[in-house]
Order: C-alpha cells, then sequence, then structure tokens
DNA sequence: TCCTCTCCTTGCTT
DNA sequence: AAAGCAAGGAGAG
C-alpha cells in the first residue's frame, strides 16, 4: 500500500533515523527502508518536497498510523518553550527536524538493552539479528518482524551471545521472562510520574537510569524523560556552568528545559558531538516544576 | 545511603 | 599488535 502524508513544520529523515533511537532503518537511493511492526516501508519525500510518500509491505498499519510513527501532526519546535535561548545557537535550527518516532515499548526496551556500552552498528547488528533468528517473516521482503517478549523468553542464552549480545544476553533473556510472566502496563506507565514510571522500569535487569529514560522517550510518547549519558552529563553540566555534577542534580537541573526536554536532549546531544560548546543557562527563576531538596520521609514498608 | 571501582562482550580504531 | 573506546548496569567494598 501507498500513502501520501503531509507534514507539519521541518522534517530530516537521514537525521530522524541516524540519530540513534531507531535502529531497523537504511539508506536506499534518497530514501528510507525499514521495519515497523509487522510491515517493511520505503519512505522517501514527495516531489514537491512537502510531504512524504509511504510505501508498505508485510501488515500495513495505514496511513494514520505511519504519520503517528512519524510524528509528523506535530511542528518539532513546540518542544522548545522552555529553552528557547538554545534556538540562537549556530547549528541548532537545522536540528528542528528530527522527529521523535512513537516507537513500540517492547522493541525499545530491548533495542535500549542492546545499546549499553555499544555504538549505533553494534545496536542495529544485533536488533536486526535478533528479528532474523526469532522474528516472524514479513510477506515482500527477506526481513522479520522483532520478536514478541513471549517468544526471546524461550531463546537460550547461548543463542543470543551468538548474535553478538555478549553480557547483554542474559539482561534481555530475563527481561524478556520478566515481561511475559508480569506483563507491565504500557498504559500506566505513559501515565505516572516520570519518577515512578522510571523506577518502575529499573526493575527490569540490564534497565538502569539512561536506559529507562530511553525507553520513555522513544518507545513511551514520554517527552519528559531526559536520558544523561556521557555526551549530555557534559552538555548539561556546561550549560548549568557546572564542573562536577550529580546525574540527579542534572536530572533536576533539567527540568528547566521544560516539559520537551527529552526532545531537546535530542538536539543537544547534536551539538555537543558535532558542534561547538554550549551557552550557559541558568536555572529559571521561578521553576514551573516543584523540586525538593531532600527526598520526602518514607514511610516504613508494609510487609506482606 | 552514597560513592567509586571493576567487570562484563564485541568489534572497530589508534 | 596491544590498548583504547563505545548513547551502561550490577555488584563489591
Amino acid at each position: 500500500m501507498r500513502h501520501h502524508l503531509s507534514v507539519h513544520g521541518p522534517l530530516d529523515l537521514d537525521l530522524t533515523f541516524t540519530c540513534g533511537q531507531a535502529f531497523r532503518w537504511t539508506p536506499e537511493k534518497g530514501a528510507w527502508r525499514g521495519v515497523v511492526g509487522r510491515a517493511e516501508a520505503l519512505v522517501r519525500r514527495d516531489d514537491a518536497g512537502e510531504g512524504l510518500v509511504v510505501a508498505a509491505s508485510g501488515e500495513d498499519p495505514g496511513a494514520r498510523a505511519w504519520a503517528a510513527y512519524l510524528r509528523l501532526e506535530e511542528d518539532p519546535a513546540i518542544h522548545l518553550a522552555g529553552a528557547a535561548e538554545l534556538r540562537s545557537i549556530p547549528g541548532f535550527e537545522p536540528l528542528l527536524g528530527l522527529r521523535l518516532l512513537r516507537q513500540d515499548p517492547w522493541e525499545t526496551i530491548a533495542s535500549f538493552l542492546c545499546s549499553a556500552a555499544a555504538n549505533i552498528v553494534k545496536i542495529s547488528r544485533c536488533v536486526e539479528g535478533i528479528a532474523s533468528r526469532f522474528g516472524d517473516p514479513i510477506p515482500g521482503t527477506a526481513r522479520r518482524a522483532f520478536p514478541a517478549a513471549a517468544t526471546l523468553a524461550r531463546a537460550r542464552e547461548g543463542e543470543l551471545r551468538a548474535l553478538g549480545l555478549g553480557f547483554r544476553a542474559p539482561f534481555l533473556l530475563e527481561t524478556a521472562r520478566s515481561l511475559d510472566k508480569d506483563p507491565l502496563s504500557w498504559n500506566t506507565l505513559q501515565r505516572a510520574p516520570i519518577a515512578e514510571a522510571r523506577a518502575t522500569l529499573q526493575s527490569l535487569p540490564g534497565v538502569g537510569a539512561k536506559i529507562a529514560d530511553c525507553i520513555l522517550l522513544f518507545g513511551l510518547d514520554r517527552l519528559d524523560a531526559y536520558p544523561v549519558d556521557r555526551w549530555i552529563r557534559r552538555a548539561t553540566m556546561e550549560m548549568a556552568g557546572r564542573r562536577r555534577a550529580k546525574d540527579r542534580e542534572l536530572d533536576e537541573w533539567a527540568l528547566r528545559l521544560g516539559p520537551g526536554r527529552g526532545y531537546l536532549q535530542q538536539l543537544l546531544f547534536h551539538l555537543r558531538r558535532n558542534g561547538g560548546p554550549l551557552p550557559r543557562l541558568t536555572p529559571l527563576p521561578q521553576a514551573p516544576v516543584a523540586r525538593r531538596r531532600h527526598a520526602p520521609p518514607k514511610r516504613s514498608r508494609s510487609r506482606a
């Protein structure tokens, strides 16, 4: 099936598919080919350069689903509310073509479990390998869908290691088994306070703060999640004017970037890695989000 | 409770 | 060619 989609705001497909949020897209003659759910798609700008053409095979979810996946309905600039001054940085404006994809939560969990101490090429190899070994075929292509947690739960650790997962293999296996046995409610994770959602995800083996935030941002439509990795740690300390800072402090400081801070995180990642230094921003005088210097008193844990 | 260090795999880079 | 490095996490001390 072939869909013609309209686009609101700037769109940079190259940046969107190479920025490290998704791992099943490859360039193909001015277009991008990838697997989403049980479909494979070829995505390209239309001849006028205004809209988007999506040609899908397999179980095509339909035009609306593709538009939602690519987040075409909103202008990315709406997420800059908390830090409009960043727009004056040279090289910032073109990055606004980056779209945060709305990806499947489980596939996002599995993908980012593969991301520990890895790079994008490595992650892609692992994810593609898992799909080709355990996924269902997709009609019209040699590529396969990403397997369900229940499927991976029955895999053997050696099979995953053979795909190059290394020390990540037991994490993925145990997480798949955990989710197969006790599924998480994606709906709840999307509504819960960010700290709560993050804590829930961190209960999965192999999922720490950084990967939990990536799952929230890329797989659960939580643009208020702000994953702090080595690059963002540096970028945030720079903007906060700090030479050293704990991750908790950086999390707290990042609140000033507003509810779209997760989107900004993506842009900052590129700016800090490819560009020069970042401007210093101070915390907002009247922080929009209440902040506590100390954790609330803990009630004694009730025992079952 | 918090901080720091080390190990865990793999493959590409220096 | 050995060492370093890469969008981390867990366990020890």
